[in-house]
DNA sequence: CTCTCTGCAAAAGGTTTGCACGTCC
DNA sequence: GGACGTGCAAACCTTTTGCAGAGAG
């Protein structure tokens, strides 16, 4: 069922080229939460005879993101890039041993008065990671 | 005055090796809070004619974090390690642009009812980076 | 037909490791 | 003297880049 996965792509103006389709359907297309990282992607691929060279799975990931249908979580492991399909506000558990990602709502984080952002920068984003172990 | 360092080292269950004491004075000499990396510690070191090779002040900058001298702040930049000399509970602006973070006090960011971690799994820290640019 | 994307290989960047030697206690 | 730390170089791993060819519109 790639037409989804080919309006998704078109919706957010990206073209729908074979390795493109391949891995929003195997991200986007059971519609849940997942976290993962290049590596996964390009092994399932390989798994499934649908073979994307490592680089390939990169530039489409940062493209993915690039369009807002990706969201790249930061402060997990350093040196990982690891991306999160729920694109939504919310925050992460870190378990350090398994090295899994564990969501936590927004709503569960309250953030109070911050001191003001050095002048002329404006807030892009915020990570809450809870380590574990 | 290396005596103020050779006593923390010591506290800390470390030996007092020249290069430790040289890092250590680098870093707590006048007891400002500081986020370096490794290269910094390293450049620093060699303008003043303490050469210290990268690896020994990634080895000793471990081994400071490792007894609790030193904490490292995850979630700023990918693939590069940021060490902080504040080891008490706080947070971070980092800014995507100037690569630089910026203490947040504890005190304003309130985490509310958090989801119970994995079972069997305690909470060992909690980063929060609010990107700016 | 043109512009963009992909495959491949190689480079890049930061951190770690192995080993022989030096040094702290 | 014995354990631990350091210097050095090489290995490692993940991510990015450059380029020629293939594919989408």
């Amino acid at each position: 069922m790639n037409h989804d996965q080919i309006k998704l792509l078109g919706a957010a103006g990206l073209r729908a080229t074979q390795p493109r389709v391949s891995i929003a359907r195997l991200l986007f297309g059971d519609g849940k939460d997942r976290h993962v990282t290049a590596e996964w992607v390009a092994e399932q691929l390989d798994a499934a005879d649908e073979n994307i060279v490592l680089a390939s799975v990169y530039n489409t990931l940062n493209a993915f993101v690039a369009a807002g249908l990706l969201r790249e979580v930061h402060g997990a492991e350093r040196g990982v890039a690891i991306f999160d399909t729920n694109t939504t506000p919310h925050h992460h558990f870190y378990n350090e041993k398994t090295k899994k990602l564990t969501d936590i709502p927004a709503e569960a984080v309250k953030v109070l008065k911050l001191p003001a952002a050095p002048k002329g920068a404006k807030t892009v984003g915020c990570d809450v990671i809870i380590r574990v172990r």
